[in-house]
DNA sequence: CAAACTAGTTGGTGACACAAACCAGCATAG
DNA sequence: CTATGCTGGTTTGTGTCACCAACTAGTTTG
């Protein structure tokens, strides 16, 4: 039984492609509301509903729900938790990448 | 249904952590064997064979069984499709990574 | 012979990603 | 008023699949 290098296990929560592309997109904007992160993430509404929830119960994102322009209106942003750990799944990723081209790219 | 950006839609095969990281060491070497696999992946038995599996019925891997010092002896090694396919996420996430920092890490 | 070890494979199970169906509010059409 | 159809979501049903435990096959040790 192996003990895996902690260093590079991923987090599944974060590395599933729709969530990865949702914290990243968010990490890119003070916050974004569910048609923005629709449009930029490509998943479907359904999708993308059930994602955002796992990121807030897991504490990664804040959800703020309101009525704009008397529509409902689902604002998310970062927590400073979720900042940390999507810029560390980042970093792993570069390691896992580096164990296979330790002088970067030529 | 908004259509997804084709260049940054991941390959679930590729992006599983667990096949992840077989690929990625295994396009640092010409080739490896289970125990090799296991002990650099941290994965269980269990998980490397089922993985593998999964990898060669893809045909990103070419496995040869064969038995050293009587022993069973499983090589492994990427196939021309599977070094592009690996080689092809990592650039996928690159640009993906890119989309939240365009400018690198400030 | 049995017990233990190596090198794997297979089966059962729970988690979960997905899309379809659903829901609520608002707007126009008749 | 009812009906139709938007927008902006949530919930539900289902199939996939990653995981670990159990198993197989052969070897070595006693």
């Amino acid at each position: 039984m192996p003990e895996p290098n902690e260093e590079l296990v991923l987090d599944r929560l974060i590395h599933e492609p729709g969530r990865l592309a949702i914290l990243t997109v968010l990490s890119s904007v003070k916050s974004a509301d569910f048609v923005f992160l629709q449009r930029t993430t490509g998943l479907t509404k359904g999708n993308l509903s059930s994602h955002l929830t796992r990121l807030e119960e897991a504490g990664l994102v804040k959800i703020t729900k309101s009525f704009v322009l008397k529509k409902p209106n689902t604002n998310v942003e970062l927590t400073k938790v979720g900042r940390q750990r999507i810029v560390e799944h980042w970093n792993r990723l570069d390691r896992l990448k580096n164990l296979s081209q330790p002088k970067g790219e030529g």
